[in-house]
DNA sequence: CTTGCAGTGCTTGTATGCAAGAAAAACCGT
DNA sequence: ACGGTTTTTCTTGCATACAAGCACTGCAAG
């Protein structure tokens, strides 16, 4: 694989995970000199990105990380929730056993990280939880759409789940998925899988709230 | 704008727009000399646009105009199904004036194109539709993912206009879909716009048939 | 006649150099 | 002292140069 593309990786997996700060400014000839290439393959890691909406690139001003307005920000949580909706619906529908096991092993696997009261375990376990749903889909450019979105709200969805009490509410909900999945009830699996996701009455505050802590940054 | 970003709008409308034939090589010494400018902002424009997925990037062998397998094709077909019943569920739910009175003219539109039996007229105005139904989702996020979407299965679509009597049944759904976008009527909407748009029965014939040329070039 | 291999040429990927534009700093006038 | 203007500097964006891989041709051997 080239440099670019391994830089393209790295840089977005540093945003996901939050190292990289949202607003932060990415310097073009810092990044060179940080990852030992020259700025070639850092303007086209960059441009990927930008291309993706990870990152923001103004003309002449450089790239900065992505830090959407809360309005668009609530958008994105709202398609998120229509993408995992019609996951669900087609998992519902073309559920075959080998997805079934998936999701009940992915299911045990935030039961357990829960259990433990470990926020940085059920994190991971939440991701996989939610990619075996879009893969469930049977529809592998839907799922590959949702996964990438998820991604792209994964440094905000880590700012939801510090938020007490939520940990066992989306576990509850998580079975409730499973639930209606493995039922093959097209139309519970789909509501059940947009209220999980999206972003409505006390979680709006706490999503709100959480966004000063970044932007101070 | 930067020569790259021109270039990338320049290239995506010729792909959008059937110019550039599907599967056909990229080469970046060809399009730098076409466009009258060196290979850098060429490579920026199509890693852009193979970050996008419209093109497909192989290593150390070239971009390509991306010419999605079938299976895949259906998939996309599918995924634009569900994001466009997205868009009419919240339509639905949210409809303005404003909206209302821009369905009813693009929807007058399409009636005009069709009465004049003007295929090429019809596409742009069964384009011009979309999108507004896009835009009445009030969901800035989703509405610019569907049209992306949208325009990437524009080639396809273009395919599927040349049916005879695809015409009268397209306009035929899009009033079923103003109608119950009008009436508030979610699931409706939903359901009106998933089933005008996914690929099943004879469609999937006629789309299948209608890979073999762009193929042959 | 087919098949394996080496050499050549062409394309991509990266580095460097240069010019243009924007932010920042310094300078001048009021 | 303050506001506006100029200059300076720093960054981006493009061009060119160079290196590295892959593909294709031609040849030879089975």
């Amino acid at each position: 694989m080239s440099h670019a593309q391994r830089l393209r990786q790295r840089i977005e997996d540093e945003i996901v995970s939050g190292e990289l700060a949202l607003g932060s400014r990415l310097d073009e000839n810092q990044l060179a000199a940080r990852f030992g290439v020259s700025r070639t393959p850092i303007r086209e890691a960059l441009l990927q990105l930008a291309a993706t909406g990870l990152v923001q690139a103004k003309p002449r001003r450089g790239a900065i990380v992505s830090a959407p307005e809360p309005h668009l920000l609530l958008a994105m949580f709202e398609a998120m929730a229509e993408m995992e909706a019609a996951c669900g619906r087609l998992a519902a529908r073309r559920l075959v056993p080998e997805d079934a096991e998936a999701l009940q092993v992915a299911l045990a696997g935030c039961k357990a990280a829960m259990a433990q009261e470990d926020t940085e375990s059920y994190y991971a376990e939440n991701y996989v939880f939610h990619t075996v749903v879009y893969r469930a889909s049977r529809n592998a450019f839907l799922a590959e759409q949702a996964l990438s979105l998820h991604r792209r709200l994964a440094p905000y969805r880590r700012l939801q789940l510090r938020v007490r009490q939520r940990l066992p509410q989306s576990l509850a909900e998580h079975e409730a998925i499973v639930a209606a999945i493995v039922a093959g009830d097209e139309i519970r699996a789909a509501e059940a899988l947009r209220s999980h996701v999206i972003v409505q009455g006390d979680r709006f505050t706490d999503l709100v709230a959480g966004l000063w802590a970044p932007n101070a940054a």
